[in-house]
DNA sequence: CACGATTAAATCGTGTACGATTTATATAGC
DNA sequence: GCTATATAAATCGTACACGATTTAATCGTG
């Protein structure tokens, strides 16, 4: 192993020895547009952007959630997530109402359009697992290891 | 091990049976998105943003590159390489320059202010390593894992 | 040399992301 | 019961991403 490799001791980290390639932030950023063009012609065939295909993943897990829920699960804020559940509205997955309780809270809920999407989707997770080319046990460890990575880094970002 | 957790035998992998939490898709996504949260205050200090930050990584490493030869390496279409490098020539970062033996192409050229501020980037690798809450040698495993995911995630998209 | 095919950037339209702000509603304290 | 504060969505402006197309230059073949 090289010193350019090895990036030095710890303690002496420098970024400008380290190659754009073996940068953990850039193999992040490039494995997650990957996915994102793997899954581009599954949800062509649905209808969905992948964002939005997340919002509604979270929706069949969970019916009836307000916008500040869903952007929650998704690490989303409501500037995000609101024009993206009025898309899903325009395309009928979806139904928007303010809470009666709290007129400030407007709930999403899955119309029956919505809910029958959810069974087209059935063998996303076997193409996923078939394009990612590694064994279901690997890929549930590698999903561990950067799901704990996000959230290390999400509490050191707050 | 229960078998929701499971997802069943892998020749029977069912979408419907995985909460959104443990998509290797949203791990991917969300965790580029908190990556992208621990740099942003690193980089405003320097005024760039996240990609327009990768694209100078990729510059400090050889500069000279062709508009293409940069969107080759951050694994981006001309459509989204060009606007991003018109901004940072009106950053004084870079300079672009339509090359005399075939005016088709565009050479990217670092100015001295954009070579300059490679130095301010110096502290950059260990900051992620303290954020990631990992070890070197866990950071340099996952990534290599990443990567090779990514390749195969594109050679599937392919 | 001519001309169709190819290539490199750029352009255009749609949909995320997100900082900052705004609007509307609910709650707390006096 | 009235106002200050807090909260939930929505709005606005900027910057990616990317499919599709366009523009301009080069290449290949006759």
């Amino acid at each position: 192993m090289t010193d350019t490799q090895a990036g030095g001791p710890a303690q002496h980290l420098k970024t400008g020895d380290i190659p754009l390639s073996q940068f953990l932030c850039f193999s992040l950023y490039s494995a997650n547009h990957a996915m994102h063009r793997v899954y581009k012609p599954l949800l062509q065939k649905i209808g969905l952007t992948y964002p939005q295909y997340l919002a509604m993943v979270a929706l069949w897990e969970q019916d009836g959630q307000l916008v500040g829920e869903i952007g929650a699960r998704l690490h989303l804020e409501s500037n995000t997530v609101t024009p993206l559940l009025k898309r899903l509205e325009s395309l009928s997955f979806v139904t928007r109402v303010r809470d009666d309780k709290d007129e400030r809270q407007v709930r999403i809920r899955l119309t029956e359009k919505g809910t029958a999407l959810k069974e087209d989707t059935t063998d996303f997770a076997s193409c996923i697992l078939a394009a990612s080319g590694i064994s279901v046990d690997d890929l549930r460890d590698l999903q561990a290891r950067i799901t704990a990575l996000r959230d290390n880094l999400l509490e050191a970002a707050a």
